[in-house]
Order: structure tokens, then C-alpha cells, then sequence
DNA sequence: GGGTTTTGTTAACCACGTGTGAAACGTTGG
DNA sequence: CCAACGTTTCACACGTGGTTAACAAAACCC
């Protein structure tokens, strides 16, 4: 049994290509860590999963190559993380981006369980493709977003932000979380921006859902309905 | 936010509780791994997941204590599983049984990130860290608290008063030391405001709690039910 | 390369949370 | 019972923080 996965490391591709295949995955090795190279190496049948190397670079950039790969047109398999140990904290909030993650140093057979175990478990798991949050349904894969039915017209950013908030419902982030979750870059400037990207979503939202994302005064913003019941906080 | 899972593993477990606690996680140590202690050492409301030690031991042992643990009637969560290099090979074909795995030499925090990720894709959302005090619940993540099951709208200033107050319940703080505590440091204004926040904090909780502010006469304010000893500081 | 869409910034405007003073109220002690 | 002190309550002014719109810059697309 072999599987094709796309490999994103950016170095020593001749070693650990052979040490994976010996697991019996077979790699595409991408060295750069960009899309246009996954999509040049794809197998016709595509890819079976995906494993980034996060370690020893900037985590934003393996997080949006995650999220690229969730974007796209073909779905790729589960998306296996290799982080350093200092890098665990930055993998909260980012749950849905992957599906699993390795720790340093990296040992070739975990991975390749870990790839199996996924595999195996994405026939039995229920993998919500979509968010689903008080009428609104974003789905992961088509990259659409529909609010009470309506199709809702939403440009990159205003996605990001809006999966974010969705994804963690009722919980409430200060605007410098956010920055550095959704934007992916430590701020400098304008913490504005936040606000004026909500007050874009809230406009297509609609009136009748712009209460969907609410103000936490000097807190910051969260997405859900009002709390009626509160037994379950 | 703490975490409550049951931990089977069989020795070290002083230093290994310890070690769980501080990334957040309570585990009660089951050291005979059998189900029936699991079982007496639950907590009211349940696991929020298992950590079964399989490394060093008959892996078969583990399996079936995986496979009690999912027909049982309370459902636990995640089932992550600890193993030896040598064992990865055996988790082949067994996917079903747990939801994760580590590798030997342990990380405690590591552990602690899977078991986070998997609540996380679980949507479980009873990881939230709360403060739980006589009928008064704080999530501080969401900002939201309740009262005796009702939402308390409050505003930032008296959520981080009545965080502070509740956090160290029966405990008597000077108007002095809230100021200098919620306000901040270098807050100089009048020790009136505190008053006044109280007051508010008070007519919120309403009637029937507002008695969980208690007035200290000239010292200060302290929160917690009375008919409490005073011995017990 | 010109036009369009998307994204970020700035500043005016506005709402509401917050702090303050003063008066009313309660409690303690002489 | 009164005086002195401490606490509660109220109304109001100020300023912080959020919203909004208009504009500028950047990215994108023929």
C-alpha cells in the first residue's frame, strides 16, 4: 500500500523522501512551501494528505499554506503539522486548520502512523466541511458563505475573520488576538482595521444578522446570539 | 481552564500529576488500569478525556481498556495513547479504539496540546475556565456571568471587580487594594468609586444575591455567602 | 497599463461606561 | 438621644472607546 502525499519541507529532500518510503508513503517533495508547487507535483489522482513543516520557520506561513490547501478547488487529505516543541502554544485557535501535528525531533514511522491513523479515521469521523452558527453555514470547501439561505458575497479577509469568530462561537477575542490569528502578522498600526472589517461583515450580514458578531466593550468582539439560557457557559 | 481526564498509568505519579496541572489538566491517576478504578475516581460530571499508558506494557492490556471505556455507558472523550517506538506497528488496524497517540519520551505538554485538539474538533466547549462560586458563574472567555442560572449583563469594570471579588471568596479586600488591583497600579481617584461599583455589581445580582458582596465596616468589601467562620482564612 | 476590487487608514461623530460630589441613610459609641 | 463616622444612593459630566464614512494604497484582472 503506498500514499501519495505532498511533502513540504525545504530541505534534505533526498533522505527523508527514502525514509518515507520505506513506510510506504510515497512524497512529493515541496520544497518551497507554496501552493503553485503542491499543485505542479499532484499526482492524477491527487494527494492522500499533506505534511507541513512548521518547524524552524514562521508559523503564519505554514498556517496559510493550511489554509490554502483547505481552499481548494481538490480537497487534500488530513494535514499533518511538524512544529517544534517552543510552537505548541501557536496551535490554539488554529485547530481546524489541521488535522494532526508532530512534535520535534521528527521521526519518520510516527508520521507515516499518524498519516494512516487519519486516514483510517476520516471514513468513521464525521468531518464537518462546513461551519454551521445561528443561520449561518460556511462551507470550508466551496469557500461560500450563506446567511439565512442568502448567498452572502464575501471577499478573503472578510471570510478568514468571519471562520474564525464562527469557529469559536461565543468566545470573546480582543482585536490584537484576532490581528495576529486572522491577519497572521503582529500589528503595527492600526487596530482599527478590526473594526472596520466587522462593521463590513455586519453590512452583509444583513440587519436582521448583524448582531451575529457582537461589541464586548472594551474587550473586543465575538461571534453568537444572545445568550437567553445561561446554565451552559 | 482546567481539564479533568482520567490518567492510567501505572507509577511516577506524584510527579506526573503535578507536571498535568500546570498545563492545565487535572488528572485523577488510576494506576492499576483497570476500569473499575477508573470508574471510582470519576468526577461528578464526567471525563473530559482519557491518557492510557500502553508504553512498557502488553499492548493488548490497553486495547482493552480502550474498548471498556467506549462501550461503557458514560461516554468519555478523546483516548489518547501513550507508546513505545516499538509499538507504533501495533496500532495498525485499531484506529477505532483511540483518537490519538504520543510516542515515547513523553511531553507532558504535549499530551495536554492533543488533548486539547481533539475536545477542540470534538466541539466539546466545556473547556472553558470559569469561576464557579455559590450560584455565580464567570466564563472568561466568553465575558458572559450568571446568576443562579440568569445572564448578568455586565459592563467591563464590574466583571473584572467581581472576577477579582470572586476569585478570592471570604476574603476581605480594603478599597485600597481593589483599586490598585482591578483599576491598576497607578489608578489615583477616589476610594467612593469602588462604592459605586458595588452598588452597581449589587442592584445586578439582584435582590436575593446581593448579598454575596458583603460590607466589612471600615476595612473594605469581600465576597461569599455568610454564616461562614472566620477560622477558615 | 487602466480600471476594478479589495484592504487598510484616518478622522469625525456618537454612545455609553465610568468617576465624582453631594445628599440621604445607617450604624456605632459616648 | 445625639454626634460622628461610614456606607449607600443618585444624578450628571466627562472621556474613552466604537461606529461610520470617506479616502488612500495595494492587489487583482483582463
Amino acid at each position: 500500500m503506498t500514499i501519495d502525499v505532498v511533502l513540504c519541507v525545504p530541505s534534505c529532500e533526498g533522505p527523508i523522501k527514502k525514509a518515507f518510503e520505506v513506510t510506504g508513503v510515497t512524497p512529493a517533495v515541496a520544497a518551497s512551501g507554496r501552493l503553485n508547487e503542491v499543485t505542479a507535483l499532484e499526482p492524477t489522482d491527487g494527494y492522500a494528505g499533506a505534511v507541513i513543516n512548521a518547524a524552524g520557520f514562521p508559523f503564519n506561513d505554514a498556517m496559510n499554506l493550511c489554509r490554502q490547501l483547505r481552499q481548494r478547488d481538490r480537497a487534500v487529505g488530513p494535514i499533518i503539522l511538524l512544529v517544534d516543541h517552543y510552537q505548541l502554544d501557536d496551535l490554539t485557535f488554529r485547530e481546524d486548520l489541521f488535522d494532526d501535528f508532530v512534535v520535534g525531533p521528527f521521526d519518520v514511522s510516527e508520521i507515516a502512523t499518524r498519516l494512516r491513523h487519519r486516514l483510517r479515521r476520516a471514513g468513521n469521523e464525521s468531518v464537518a466541511p462546513r461551519i454551521e452558527q445561528g443561520g449561518l453555514v460556511m462551507n470550508l470547501e466551496t469557500y461560500q458563505a450563506t446567511i439565512a439561505g442568502r448567498v452572502m458575497d464575501l471577499t478573503y479577509m472578510e471570510y478568514e475573520l468571519l471562520r474564525f469568530l464562527a469557529t469559536n462561537p461565543q468566545r470573546v477575542f480582543t482585536r490584537e488576538t484576532l490581528l495576529s490569528r486572522v491577519w497572521g502578522y503582529e500589528y503595527y498600526g492600526g487596530a482599527r482595521t478590526v473594526d472596520v472589517h466587522v462593521r463590513r461583515l455586519r453590512a452583509k450580514l444583513g440587519e436582521e444578522h448583524a448582531h451575529l458578531i457582537q461589541t464586548v466593550r472594551s474587550v473586543g468582539y465575538k461571534f453568537g446570539a444572545d445568550a437567553e439560557r445561561g446554565d451552559d457557559l
